[in-house]
DNA sequence: TTTTGCAACTATAATTTTTATAGTAATTAA
DNA sequence: TTAATTACTATAAAAATTATAGTTGCAAAA
């Protein structure tokens, strides 16, 4: 460690989440929902509850693995539960929200209105 | 390209912003928000205008060629203005919110509330 | 007066995240 | 009989992020 490239801020000024330290609260939440396709997938799963192939519908261009992991991390921080109906292939799993990724609506909500709200003004282009 | 693995969405149903496409208006938002550290930059923009390095000490463990890159991304999708005040070293460089870049004010709002409300809730651990 | 520090970066290389592509199991539809 | 479906995982490549050090001129400290 080097003073002259690291202003060390102590852990205590530091927010704590899940076993991860964020230096301030804008970046604990995008710590959470944060990355290309997390709030995508709580967007899809707003108004209902989806399958994974359904989800990928919604999402074409999201790679599988990345999906997959995606909806770990999600499912790992609480955001989100999955629900496995089969026991043998073809599978059926649920995602839905949970209580606590359901606080997170407004948030989502305000996200997908500024996107349109660009897309009314700048006009898609 | 093959069609067991890609759900292809046509252009048209893409939303598009600045030379990129997105499938959904929340995706677009990340696009432009997303990542690990803008929205902080973005955060500590709100209330004044900062230089680099009081960016610096407000997000402690981003590297310095990270915050450089994303301030340039943030310069280039028109949310931030970088205005130099000397031509020779040290520098003097200031970076503030553009017209644009304040229509994003409630939503870093928002992010950060949440992030806030989050440790309120679980005690900041 | 020589050294040290400062501001705002850039360069290079390593690590982590995301993408691309293909493969799996058991069941049903054509 | 063959192909399609579901919910993934495996492997490798590409892109993003981190770690560390280096640059330029000026000003203050030793």
């Amino acid at each position: 460690m080097d003073s002259r490239y690291y202003m060390e801020k102590t852990e205590q000024n530091m927010l704590h989440f899940r076993g991860k330290a964020y230096p301030c609260c804008a970046s604990l939440t995008m710590g959470i929902i944060g990355g290309k396709w997390k709030t995508v997938i709580l967007y899809h799963l707003i108004e209902k509850t989806l399958r994974y192939n359904e989800l990928r519908k919604e999402m074409p261009t999201v790679t599988e693995r990345t999906l997959s992991l995606q909806l770990k991390s999600l499912e790992e921080d609480g955001l989100i539960k999955r629900k496995v109906y089969t026991s043998k292939p073809p599978l059926k799993v649920e995602y839905r929200l949970t209580d606590f990724g359901k606080t997170l609506i407004p948030l989502i909500q305000s996200i997908a209105d500024w996107g349109d709200s660009v897309v009314k003004t700048y006009g898609n282009k």
